[in-house]
DNA sequence: AGACACATAGACATTTCGCGTCTACCATGT
DNA sequence: ACATGGTAGACGCGAAATGTCTATGTGTCT
């Protein structure tokens, strides 16, 4: 039997590279050495397949950015490593082509919840990278500085400009 | 009134983005700028768009190895030239991707004695760089040496191979 | 001003294509 | 022998693309 993983990392290839709608399910299903009728039999449709790639992404690219914070020891870098490699390289993944842009726009069109739950996943390991203050919990120093972030986005118009507005945040906050 | 060139480079980029099948008439037009009525008003059928983006892309071919014979003396060097910038380059379009593969494939399907004229018209050129032989005319060395490339071609598995089979053609006729 | 060329937006019929489902059949291994 | 998990192939349906048409707008030329 052909690998779960097999099937996600070969519709993976082909929707980054065509993007979501100029992709058939035949082509999917090809390219996963399957037939079209065996694809249906493990996601239902189009939509649930994109979605479980989707979070196959997110999923091995949070295990990514966790196991990149072991080898750091200060807070300021793991806090930068941590947002640099969830936002900025998301970003930079968005700003890289049109298909890209459209892989974004119809994941949140699909499940904009289930997306979010991922991060909030991040928020927590980023509250993890946190010690505890008197005023406030490091739960709530990462949803105030994931949000932050999620602003300074729109702000930015470039990979480098983003990263650098990011550490101006920290350097106020005082890491 | 838009450029006939500035369309058919917009479609050009397109079509070797996507190939031919994932390509809307839509999508040609607002790449070039235009109305998807108005690109109908200029090609009957994305066919005939297809075909007149193809000829364009051989006839500037045609012209670059035209001018890069110009600066080379021996005949050795501009006849192996003259078919590295034909057969070599076209074999390794081909070879690059999925895309480029189906562009062929359309193209040979949409028209082959259109496109076989090309190969005619450089064989013209590649016979005014031969002289004359009390045996054999130019023309007739032209299409000895164009048919056994071509058939060179099947035998090399890549660019470098396919260039050195060449090579060893030319050798072996004593250029 | 009027004629003309060339574009637009938008609607149209027709065909093609892709999704999702189904049936029938084949291989594998327990 | 029979369940499992695949294949090939056909189906209906809805969406999308092709190619065509009309009505309209806009700049240029005389």
């Amino acid at each position: 039997m052909i690998k779960e993983e097999a099937v996600l990392e070969a519709a993976y290839e082909v929707f980054l590279t065509y993007g979501f709608k100029k992709v058939s399910m035949q082509e999917i299903a090809a390219a996963a050495g399957i037939s079209r009728p065996a694809l249906y039999l493990r996601y239902r449709s189009k939509q649930e397949l994109f979605l479980a790639v989707i979070e196959r992404v997110l999923s091995q690219r949070l295990a990514h950015v966790e196991t990149a914070l072991l080898t750091l020891t200060s807070t300021r870098e793991r806090v930068e490593t941590a947002l640099d490699l969830w936002y900025v390289e998301m970003f930079d993944l968005k700003q890289s082509s049109k298909e890209a842009r459209e892989l974004f726009e119809v994941g949140l069109s699909f499940s904009q919840e289930r997306l979010a739950a991922w991060d909030r996943k991040f928020e927590e390991l980023l509250a993890r990278q946190f010690i505890n203050r008197e005023d406030l919990s490091p739960a709530e120093i990462s949803l105030v500085i994931s949000s932050s972030v999620y602003g300074l986005r729109s702000e930015a118009d470039s990979k480098e400009e983003f990263r650098r507005l990011i550490g101006q945040l920290l350097d106020l906050c005082g890491y």
